[in-house]
DNA sequence: GGCTATAGGGCATACGTATACGCATAATAT
DNA sequence: ATATTATGCGTATACGTATGCCCTATAGCC
């Protein structure tokens, strides 16, 4: 009788009071279809009463699957603490309730990239694949990205969609929010429309987003103009500068198009600092849809991604890699929200 | 010579190549003092050499010791999806860079609060301890906690620091706070200062910063009126409501103290309805200083929260329990962020 | 009624590391 | 020179689970 509760209960203890094997509770308590329903109810209840649960580290050390996945942040390292990006608030969100849904543990990092993150999560056991989230300068990560996949991590990378992708990836059809973007603008009559966000090759990202843009506008019989695009980082901070140094250019423009949120709410202060109204002398529509899009004034008309999509399809496709299928790169669609600073 | 690189290397590995046992290459790579210092560094070599890293599983099986602690969010359900407080956001970073300083791991999860915790991440040598993050009705919650202490579980709640607590607490000297907000608005000539916020034992962060600010209230002999008190959870629909609710009642105020930015922010939208001004009629202060309270119009004075010391504090605190050291419960004190909302 | 198939479960063992002990050799003490 | 202690390392084993293989009984089949 005299149990000691000190210890936890181990499958063994289970084993005893069940009068069967060790093996034979393991196996029922993983749904084994060689155990007959009588034993293993027997031994569920058991477990139960005893409050056991399974040593995860004995479980990942014996089947070599830790079923956990890391997520990683590699922004660009900034000065200042704790600058995370509100738009990833809502995608971590997402990810954890699919993580949770597959019965994943969510290991999470903001270290800045390194090159040893395989061997820090994957080589190690810690987790069973990676999702690396972040925005920064792509053909810096772009080696050490390769380096992943020479060593034959499982991941996924949240960004642009291209051919050039280098293991599995997931993001929104930026080129199509781009389009969406263009022709919301273009449907108020706006024509001179700027661009705030880099749109080279060192951010996919925003470079789909302008292609977008530039896409319907021509699709109206409109030239985009080069003087109209001026290259932002995501911050507010860039994006004020950004505003600021197109009206510096002297050329007219009555929209403006931000790659972020961020951007668009710095350039908005930009705007307010020369007196400018919006939305009637320049319509701005952001991207992202962060909380505080829908509390500047007026209310930010920007691109609503799909983050309950995004959480699912990241945590699907790095659970297909570690499982050995693989998943094609996805793109999810966006959806435009309009406020006043278009409409008002 | 052929090694096969397929499979990970093990400390067996490296104990072959070094001509040792596979227990002094284990020593050797804690850094055990009964390893010579040659050894260590010929077996060190080799390691890096390998790309060798420890296996997490069968390191945390044999010494009992994760060296991970999981970070669970236990908000009071909200029915709609993935709306976390932002003000976690920042509490958020600060935990996982403590964290990385103390070489753990962390664990994260938005589950609403289960009474099987323990047995999910404790007992399961999941994690060593756990930090508990998150606002709701404290009542509801007590009675987990206690049995999470009557598990043995080592956790620490960021909340209110008091005498009724159970287990470890860390939190933000929230009476001292709300006597910064009050003595800011009584120095503003503020005398007639609502509350916007539950005060009762229910939400005892609340309750303090309430009482903070009505101690500061009496020291300049004003009597705290209890119709300036209206109830309201932190989101900003509540704030609001809370706002129409208190003009409605047809009593004076001058200010307002709301009990998070995100109610400020609904209280703000309020008196912009029926054409108050801020801060001329009515000034305004929050609590939280999260990322949107410097966008709003006018910007909003607020109370920023130690976040740097509060992850600092609750990963030593935990690190503490698990290690059979206690820390008594530790009050940060937070500072009063002046912005146009009070001072314009 | 013998023979094969199937269900149910035991036996042995592997996963990779960490640690209690013990045993040499060398250093120090007396 | 012998007794003592520290140093450096090997031996054995434990951590708790999962799984390949084997064995037994019962059922099914002609």
């Amino acid at each position: 009788m005299g149990r000691q509760p000190s210890s936890k209960p181990t499958s063994f203890d289970i084993a005893y009071l069940a009068g069967v094997s060790q093996p034979t509770v393991s196996r029922a308590l993983r749904g084994s279809r060689s155990v007959s329903l009588a034993t293993r109810q027997r031994i569920e209840a058991i477990a139960r009463e005893l409050n056991y649960s399974v040593d995860k580290n004995a479980s990942s050390l014996r089947s070599q699957r830790s079923n956990t996945i890391a997520l990683l942040f590699f922004e660009d390292p900034t000065p200042d603490e704790s600058n995370i990006n509100p738009f990833f608030l809502a995608m971590l969100g997402s990810i954890t309730r699919q993580c949770a849904a597959h019965g994943l543990d969510l290991l999470i990092s903001f270290q800045k990239m390194e090159d040893d993150w395989h061997v820090r999560y994957q080589d190690s056991h810690r987790a069973d694949g990676l999702i690396l989230l972040g925005y920064g300068d792509y053909t810096l990560y772009k080696q050490r990205l390769e380096q992943l996949v020479g060593h034959g991590t499982h991941f996924v990378r949240w960004g642009s969609v291209g051919d050039d992708n280098i293991g599995s990836t997931v993001g929104s059809d930026n080129v199509g929010a781009g389009r969406l973007a263009g022709e919301h603008l273009l449907a108020l009559g706006r024509r001179r429309i700027a661009f705030l966000g880099h749109a080279d090759e060192h951010y996919p990202e925003f470079a789909d987003r302008y292609q977008g843009l530039c896409a319907a506008l021509q699709a109206q019989g409109v030239t985009p103009d080069p003087l109209l695009q001026v290259d932002a980082l995501t911050a507010e901070d860039a994006g004020q500068a950004a505003a600021r140094t197109l009206m510096e250019r002297d050329v007219s423009f009555d929209a403006i198009f931000a790659a972020s949120d961020l951007i668009a709410i710095g350039a908005m202060r930009a705007l307010a600092e020369k007196g400018m109204s919006i939305p009637k002398d320049v319509a701005i529509v952001g991207f992202d849809d962060i909380p505080a899009a829908s509390l500047t004034s007026p209310p930010l008309t920007t691109i609503m991604q799909d983050m309950k999509g995004a959480g699912e399809l990241l945590v699907e496709t790095v659970l297909a890699q570690v499982e050995g299928r693989a998943l094609p790169p996805t793109m999810l669609p966006a959806r435009l929200v309009v406020r006043r600073s278009t409409s008002g």
